[in-house]
RNA sequence: GAUCCCGUAGCUCAGCUGGCAGAGCAUCUGACUUUUAAUCAGAGGGUCCCAGGUUCGAGCCCUGGCGGGAUCACCA
């Protein structure tokens, strides 16, 4: 595959070829890190560092860092240069006459470009003007970089030539990511995040397990799912678009708390809020119920944030959100009601229809009562639930693996936490009564076989394991990603995901060839 | 899938009523041993997203497509 190189693309391969008839490897092998940029600030002792005007000559402070030149700013024989590691940006002060005889000029004026990731060995100093800088030593180019990097200039308060297009910043996430501290800082954020709910989980004792992606039958959610196919088996594979039903095969199995924080799949479409793949931690717990499982919400989200930020007020967009519990707790219906004036419970389909249209919803002759009053909900309440809200006790047909509620007809106990308009978690008290969960199956059957593309199927096998005996049990699904937004105040999913799916790119990245390739049959 | 907005140099962006494609940074050449958006002097760099159309002439107007963003739909 052949690509016509830009000028700069050019010079750089030029100047890796001129660097190794020098004898200089444009890619070394290793190179011995003592500081991140950020330590060497903290290292410099002002008081052991600094020539104190008495005669003492200073302690010298050495260290060896590596990063990716950032700026250069040469003045003729001497030259200052931010190299930028994992940390931070530490400048850099490189004169002639500390380098091997022609280096600074052959190799480090010449051929080392902005991009490019270097080793330094050097003393630690204060310059005339005042940034702590490392005096060098030793310079030893690590890679070269034959493409150019976008150069974002700053002074503290400004920035120029930041780089804004999204599609560029999402194609090549390790360009965003160079030119973006702040975004190193989302994933190291929520990284961190999903760290500090496995702690909290294990401390429990609840068990981490690994459940199937490819499954034969897909479930635990109303989604559409991708299929794939396995061709020893020749067989049609659907990935998991929920974990939740082999979470509670484990249950049976005799596992009193089991935890998964995975990868599911829903074939839909993408928004701001949606990515096919996303994250999901599902947790259960046997013998208890879901307002245990409430309680359990508002502590793990309270020590998120505390774990992330050292408090449970956030600023999330325009909203100032309190994490601290407890979080208020709200029926679906009371809800709908102080909202709307309208009080559905126990309505029926069509009245719950007139109702609908009256609020001004579009109502077709398709939708169950559950359906609009999900709908309901959706459009007048959810988006108004900023501080964080457990919603409660909802229809029984929007619930088919929910246990019905023990106290309200035609109810289940299941609840959603929503924080700034939208839903953050799904959880409820688990349908274990084997002949009522095949009921349920079968009526999600009858809407499938009516068009409902997001219907469950009837899994038999895991209503044998129900019919073994499931202790009562409480359920939750976290949407991992979903609440990294919350945490890290991104406005879109795509900020909180390093590579979201974006449309393939008709360029020069993928090879000719590849349009050949064999497919699968 | 629908609607609106966007697509010009490596990056950020101008480009008038349709009249020779521009700037800053980056790159190249030269000067400069504590600079910091380094500075000074000079130079090169374009499939104006793609394909048609209108026109003497299109970056600009029209049609279709591709890609992205936002909103909606779908969906948690």
């Amino acid at each position: 595959m052949s690509r016509i190189y830009t000028e700069q693309e050019q010079v750089r391969r030029e100047a890796r070829v001129r660097m190794e008839e020098e004898g200089v490897n444009p890619y070394a092998y290793s190179w011995d890190v003592s500081h991140h940029a950020t330590d060497v600030l903290a290292a410099f002792d002002e008081e052991k560092h600094v020539a104190d005007g008495e005669g003492e000559a200073p302690e010298k402070l050495t260290v060896s860092v590596a990063g990716r030149i950032m700026s250069r700013r040469i003045m003729g024989k001497a030259a200052f240069f931010h190299l930028q590691d994992e940390s931070g940006k530490i400048q850099i002060y490189v004169s002639r006459d500390d380098l091997p005889e022609g280096f600074y000029n052959t190799v480090f004026k010449k051929l080392l470009d902005i991009g490019d990731i270097v080793g330094i060995e050097g003393f630690v100093f204060r310059t005339r003007v005042g940034e702590i800088s490392i005096h060098t030593e030793k310079l030893q180019v690590l890679a070269k970089a034959l493409r150019p990097f976008p150069v974002v200039k700053e002074t503290g308060e400004q920035t120029w030539n930041e780089v804004t297009d999204k599609e560029f910043r999402y194609r090549q996430r390790y360009v965003d990511l160079v030119v973006h501290p702040e975004v190193r800082e989302t994933f190291r954020q929520r990284a961190r995040m999903i760290t500090a709910m496995r702690g909290f989980l294990d401390g429990r004792g609840y068990v981490e397990v690994e459940t199937p992606v490819l499954q034969p039958m897909y479930g635990g959610a109303a989604a559409r799912p991708f299929t794939t196919h396995h061709n020893a088996l020749d067989m049609k594979l659907y990935m998991r678009i929920a974990d939740e039903l082999y979470l509670k095969r484990l249950i049976v199995g005799g596992f009193d708390g089991v935890y998964e924080i995975s990868k599911d799949f829903r074939n839909e479409g993408l928004s701001r809020f949606h990515n096919p793949e996303f994250t999901m931690m599902e947790l259960y717990v046997a013998y208890k119920d879901y307002a245990w499982m409430m309680a359990l919400v508002e502590e793990l989200v309270e020590h998120l944030a505390i774990a992330l930020h050292g408090t449970t007020e956030l600023q999330v967009g325009e909203n100032r959100i309190s994490f601290q519990r407890p979080w208020r707790r709200l029926p679906l219906f009371d809800a709908i009601e102080e909202k709307t004036g309208e009080q559905l419970f126990g309505k029926t389909r069509d009245e719950l229809s007139v109702i609908g249209k009256r609020l001004g919803l579009e109502v077709d002759d398709s939708m169950g009562a559950g359906k609009i009053i999900d709908e309901i909900f959706g459009e007048f309440v959810e988006p108004h639930l900023i501080q964080p809200t457990f919603i409660t006790d909802y229809p029984v047909e929007l619930s088919p693996l929910a246990k019905k509620h023990r106290s309200k007809e035609g109810l289940v106990e299941r609840f959603e936490a929503i924080c700034n308009g939208k839903e953050i978690c799904n959880a409820f008290s688990e349908l274990n009564d084997p002949d009522d969960q095949r009921q349920r199956f079968e009526e999600q059957v009858r809407l499938g076989k009516r068009g409902d593309e997001e219907a469950m199927q009837l899994d038999e096998d895991y209503l044998r394991a129900l019919e073994y005996g499931m202790p009562p049990t409480a359920g939750l699904g976290v949407g991992v990603d979903r609440l990294a937004m919350l945490m890290t105040n991104a406005d879109s999913i795509r900020d909180v995901i390093l590579f979201p799916l974006l449309r393939p790119e008709a360029d020069d990245t993928r090879d000719q060839s590849a349009d050949d390739a064999p497919t699968q049959p």
